[in-house]
DNA sequence: AAACGGAGCAACCGCAGTAAC
DNA sequence: CGTTACTGCGGTTGCTCCGTT
């Protein structure tokens, strides 16, 4: 039931792509047009645009929208954004579906509370590096830029502020000895740093403490479930709540979505016992680069959530079962609407651009 | 119960570097 | 070679939620 029904999201996805395409290259040559009378036959350089701000929708993502960018994605890799709207029929910029899909649709993003090492791992990098988000994410892997930057602004800039309080006081007594602090922090950090690229030690510290790629490069099969999957997990968390919930709340989808994509990451245990590994490593790497002691903390704790979640979704789940239909009138009911909508407002006048 | 204000966070904006036409 | 779009990044905004009055 579940493989028919994606098989008509896709006819529906079709549909809707050959429109978009239609919509999109009649409002280009239009205002390609426009811009050339304007310009008063001026011939403009460059390239023609990839999509006018007409008809772009802004605010929050429904979750219709992120299953039609993330099986999009999918199937055809993240990269090439400008594309990205023209093809699914998202009425979104590129630039927004590129946000929707690196802040919070890929896999691999942990959502949730920031531990209490990941915390100082951001104050330590941010001392370090200064308000260079990307840069802090690629040493959080799970984390992405805008998370930390808005963790920052809104719990450790005040964290850091009664410290800087205290420290000031301290300061005042003994700036010297601060300053020296500070030399041996950055020291130890160079240190480790060319330890770690030295040739001799293949297992030091970078390969765990390397900044992450992020999904620049397409993910490995196993770290990222198959198209057919990740639409289905999607859906189920959008029968689960129901389509008027998520249509009103797309907070709280966004958060389930989250969540699955993680649990599709760590698919399976295998990858799962690496990722513990790879926590309590990356956090004795960042113990020994910025000398601070973990060993009371549990880095892997913030994995738990997520692997709660994936035995839940390693159960044969009756939700799996919940018939489609739904949510397949909407999209196609939507699907014909628009399309009504689309053929009226194309003019003869515009059918003879092509 | 209603009003208000602060916190949290998703999304947007604008800039800079790079690539495409 | 000039112009413009694309992409990545950091700063900012505005909406929603929740606690307090």
């Amino acid at each position: 039931m579940l493989v028919l029904s994606l098989e008509k999201i896709k006819q529906f996805q079709e549909k809707r792509r050959i429109k978009a395409r239609v919509v999109f290259l009649l409002e280009r040559k239009k205002s390609w047009r426009q811009a050339c009378e304007k310009g008063r036959n001026k011939v403009i350089m460059g390239r023609p645009p990839c999509c006018d701000k007409i008809g772009v929708m802004k605010g929050p993502w429904t979750p219709e929208e992120d299953i039609i960018l993330v099986s999009y994605i999918q199937e055809h890799g993240p990269g090439n954004w400008r594309a990205v709207p023209t093809n699914t029929g998202l009425l979104r910029c590129s630039k927004s579906c590129r946000l929707r899909w690196t802040n919070y649709l890929r896999p691999g993003i942990k959502r949730g509370n920031f531990t209490h090492n990941e915390e100082k791992m951001i104050i330590h990098l941010q001392a370090l590096l200064g308000n260079r988000w990307a840069a802090i994410a690629s040493y959080l892997p799970q984390r992405t830029d805008n998370d930390i930057k808005n963790y920052w602004n809104t719990h450790l800039k005040k964290l850091k502020k009664l410290q800087a309080g205290q420290e000031g006081q301290f300061r005042q007594i003994s700036r010297g000895q601060w300053e020296r602090r500070l030399q041996t922090d950055i020291h130890m950090a160079r240190q480790a740093l060319s330890e770690a690229l030295s040739p001799e030690k293949p297992n030091s510290l970078l390969t765990e403490l390397k900044p992450s790629c992020g999904y620049e490069k397409p993910a490995p099969a196993s770290l990222y479930a198959s198209s057919t999957e990740n639409i289905a997990k999607l859906l189920k968390g959008w029968m689960r709540s129901g389509p008027n919930q998520s249509l009103t709340n797309s907070t709280t989808t966004q958060n389930s979505f989250n969540n699955m994509a993680v649990a599709d990451s760590f698919s399976s245990e295998e990858t799962l016992n690496r990722a513990d590994e790879n926590d309590t490593e990356l956090s004795e790497a960042f113990e020994s680069l910025f000398g601070f002691d973990s060993s009371n903390i549990d880095f892997s704790q913030s994995t738990s959530p997520d692997t709660g979640l994936l035995q839940d979704e390693s159960k044969p789940n009756s939700s799996a079962q919940v018939p489609l239909s739904v949510i397949e009138r909407w999209l196609f009911d939507e699907g014909a609407m628009q399309g009504k909508e689309y053929l009226s407002e194309v003019t003869p006048d515009e059918n003879n651009l092509f």
